[in-house]
DNA sequence: AAGAACCAATCATCCTACCTTTAGAAAGGA
DNA sequence: TCCTTTCTAAAGGTAGGATGATTGGTTCTT
């Protein structure tokens, strides 16, 4: 009969509108964001209920307020900023078997439903990926491999996936600049062979490339790390 | 030479203590807590500070404020609480997707970190599935399979998957029940097949009969529901 | 040029006041 | 007695002001 109103207290319709700002790109991670004052205005509302708003967006990871200078974006979406708060309690190689957990599953499901398109755009990372492995730019070798990554997570048609993994960026960027200066190994080595894997949709070879690469990663941090060797997994 | 001094908002230290509460089980999911005017004299703040705190925990999904009414606890952890609105958004197709990642890496690494007394648990449980699968109380099945999955979590030491695996919780329930009523196949069909891996410490099979049973739990969504088929899948 | 003192901008906290919604009690009518 | 309506107290929602604390930059002094 009739639509039903609005129910949300107007603190939480600011805290909505702010939040999109920020997961829309409008404001930008690092920057400030208006002061109060100028906030108020614009949206109409009091202090209170402005600061309550902005609160929120602070517990939950999005914000960061530093007394005397301003409110500055620290992240760009809710489950990215948690994740990381949780994930600061982890141990880069629980992230490793997180990734490594995703990664196949995403390679198998990538191998289902890629596009040529798709297809296209992982061997040309791929390439991107050999072309800077030995080069002096290590923030091109990490973003052609980051790039790929996503690609095939992308590929894979589930959101949820890549939500996730694009949550994981910061833990496992350690871990690649980490692994990439360890002598005698060539880190791109599973690259060819995912691809391979995903061209032909042969879901098992693309498992066995994701579980090859990850062993690499993760076999240095396991000797003095193993969750197995060290009973200190408590809250 | 000195300890470093405090240096969190009274806003944010009021928000980590009820987080406390909420997380420690002191405050049970679903029931009131006490009013602000209690709150502001036993935590020794204003009004203003309290509220932003707990427009904090509201925003994360800890708690929910109904005007004229209380505030109530909603969820127990912050992760799960974002992972929730974040899952709401999610097909259960992609939710099984996330599981059977999940269930893949936790059954492969609880072969190699599993203890015995683990393996009992798992057997126990696997029992009790086989027992209540065919009875009349749903929830005792829903329950012993739930258990037995996070049995296998937690055996493989990582607190990450784990806490992950909990937050799906909801939307797995549904397809649980979902396909339980589904005819002429047994549902529990994967578990001797896993536990039995387990017990060998064989990642292989064990993946593998994660593999079988997650296939049967997907069929029924496919038909109508592969992302693959539908390409409705952007934000 | 280096250091100290100052100043303006900004957020933090607290306070009081009043409004809106809700649940439940009280009153009234059938 | 039972149902409906009305009233009321309690709880949270919104507003605006006053003051304190912190930071970054500017200006002044040496």
């Amino acid at each position: 009969m009739f639509e039903k109103l609005e129910k949300q207290t107007l603190s939480g319709r600011v805290y909505t509108q702010l939040q999109r700002l920020i997961t829309g790109g409008e404001w930008k991670i690092g920057s400030r964001i208006p002061r109060e004052a100028d906030l108020m205005e614009q949206l109409g509302v009091s202090r209170n209920t402005l600061r309550e708003a902005i609160r929120g967006l602070v517990q939950v990871g999005l914000l960061e307020t530093r007394q005397g200078d301003g409110t500055f974006v620290t992240a760009s979406s809710e489950l990215s900023a948690i994740l990381n708060k949780r994930m600061s309690r982890s141990s880069v190689i629980e992230a490793l078997e997180l990734q490594h957990a995703l990664d196949r599953e995403a390679a198998a499901l990538a191998c289902l439903r890629r596009t040529d398109e798709e297809l296209e755009r992982m061997e040309h990372y791929s390439k991107l990926c050999r072309e800077t492995l030995d080069g002096p730019d290590h923030d091109a070798y990490k973003d052609a491999d980051w790039n790929l990554h996503v690609t095939i997570m992308k590929a894979s048609r589930n959101r949820l996936l890549l939500d996730l993994y694009e949550s994981l960026f910061e833990k496992l960027q350690i871990s690649i600049l980490f692994n990439r200066f360890i002598p005698g190994t060539r880190y791109d080595v599973g690259h060819p062979a995912l691809i391979s894997a995903i061209r032909d949709r042969d879901p098992e070879r693309a498992m066995q490339a994701v579980d090859d690469y990850i062993m690499h990663f993760k076999a240095p941090h396991l000797e003095a790390d193993d969750p197995a060797n060290s009973p200190r997994n408590g809250e």
